[in-house]
DNA sequence: TTTT
DNA sequence: TTTT
C-alpha cells in the first residue's frame, strides 16, 4: 500500500538528550524539542503557542545526539510519527506520540548553549560537516553519480 | 524564533470525515488516515505496522473533505503536529495528538471507495484539479510570475 | 555545515523509465514526471501550468522503476535537487537540473496505464507494500523499537 | 490532477538579495543559497559537493528578505520548483530552474554576517518571531482552534 | 522543558 | 557565490 509518513521539524531542545545503550551496543537517545508559532487572537493581541515533540533517535544518530546536542540547541529533524499505546497503572489504554528521526542536522541555536563537546563549533563538521551518521543516509555517496 | 513544524502524509481514510459547522459558518472536519510500513522482524518474517493519524481540517478544506473524501480514499496531507492536553474524567492530564492540515490532495485510493460526489474521478479536477481551497494556498497565483 | 536539500513530488510519469545497467551491475533509471497547478489569470480565467521534473534513481530503486513504473503512473518521489553543468557543443556552459530520488512510492495513477509487470496492483505490495528497495531505507526496521 | 511540488532547503545565502519593486508595488527578491553534502570518493577521501539554488520570493516575503537577509545568513526555505525556458541570444531554447518560496525562516548563519538591519538578532522577532509575512501563511491563525 |  |  502506498503510504508516506514524514515529519520535518526545526526547533530547540528542551533538555539534554537521555541516552541508553541497549544490550548489543545499540544506542537510543530521547529528547524534547519545541516549535513555536505566533498568531493574533480575537483581540488582535499577539499570542504564542509552543508545541513539544518527543524525539527518538537510534544507533549512529543517538551517538551524535549524545555527543553534540544539548538543551537550547536548534536542530533540524526529519523522521516519522509513531504513536505507542500502553496500559497505564489503572489498566487504561493510553497513547504517546513520538517522532522517530532518521535524519538530524545541528543548526546552532542559543549561542551560549555549549555542548558536551569542548568545541561545539567544530563538532558537527568533525563528523563530516553534517551532524548525522553516514550509516543512516538514504543513499551511499561513494558511487559513480 | 526559527521553528518549523511540518508533516507530510500519504494514507487512506479509515472512516468518512465527520464535519461540524461552527457558529459563524466555519467548518471543521476530522478523519483518521492510516499509513503502513513493512519490516522484517528478528526471524526474518515480514511484519506490517500501521500508524493512525487524526487529521483536522478547517474552513474550505473541511468543505472539500465533506464533499469529496470518503473511507478508503487515498490522500496527500500537509500540515502540522498539534498535541492537545485535557483532563480526563478522573482529572488526570491526558494528551491527544492530531495533524492540522493546511494542504490536501486526493490521490484516488480504493477504486471502489466511491465518494459523496456522484463522480469521484472529476471531483478533484472540478475544484481546480487539486483538492484544496484556493484560499488556503500559500501564494496567490494571479500575479505576474 | 548545516544544510538540507529535500524535494517531495507527487506527479505522473511522462514516459516509461529509461534504465541503464552500468559496469559493476549498478542500475540507473531516468524518467520525467509532471506536476500541475491551476491558477486564475488576470482576467479570472482558469489556467494550468505543468512543471516537468527529471527524476534519477539508482540501484534498487532503479530496478523497482524498471519493473513497476510506466508512463502515466502516479508516483510519490522524495529526493534532492542536483544541477549538473556541462559544455554544449559550442563550448558554452549549460545547466541541467534533476531530482535524485532516494525514496519512491507508487500511487497508482492512470488506471489504464498498465505496468511492465503483469499485475501492477500487487507490484508494490509484493515488494513490501512500499515501492522501494529496503537497502535504501534510512532506518533498518528489524531492530527492537 | 493530484500533484505535489514541494522543496525544503536549509542553506546559506551566497549573496545579498536583489530586490525589485514592480509597478503596483509588488516586490520580488532573488538570492542564491548553497547546500552542501560531504561524501567519500572511491579512494575514501572526503569530498564536498555544493549545490546552488536560485530562490525567488514575492510580496511580503520579498520585503522580509530585503530587510533581514544578507550574504552568509542561514535560512529555511519552503517552496516549489519552477523551470523557466527562454531563448538565448542565438535563439536556442535554454532552461533555468528556480525555487519559488512561500515560506522562509531565518536560522542565523554566520555569526558575523550582519544584516541590513542594525540589530539582526531582533529582526526576525520584530516581525513576529518568525521571518515570514503573515499574509503568506497557509492558515490564518486568529480563529478558534 | 526550548527559543525569540 | 555560502557555510563548516
Amino acid at each position: 500500500m502506498a503510504s508516506v509518513n514524514k515529519v520535518i521539524l526545526v526547533g530547540n531542545l528542551g533538555k539534554d538528550p537521555e541516552v541508553r545503550h541497549l544490550e548489543g551496543g545499540v544506542a537510543v537517545a530521547r529528547f524534547p524539542i519545541a516549535t513555536s508559532e505566533t498568531f493574533k487572537d480575537k483581540n488582535g493581541e499577539k499570542q504564542e503557542r509552543t508545541e513539544w515533540h518527543n524525539i527518538v533517535v537510534w544507533r549512529g544518530l543517538a551517538e551524535v545526539a549524545e555527543k553534540y546536542l544539548k538543551k537550547g540547541q536548534s536542530v533540524y529533524i526529519e523522521g516519522k510519527i509513531r504513536t505507542n499505546n500502553y496500559q497505564d497503572k489503572e489498566g487504561i489504554q493510553r497513547y504517546s506520540t513520538e517522532i522517530v528521526a532518521d535524519n538530524m542536522t545541528m543548526l546552532g541555536g542559543r549561542t551560549d548553549a555549549g555542548a558536551n563537546n569542548s568545541n561545539p563549533e567544530t563538532a558537527g563538521s568533525s563528523s563530516g560537516g553534517r551532524a548525522e551518521a553516514p550509516a543512516f543516509e538514504g543513499e551511499p555517496d561513494d558511487l559513480p553519480f
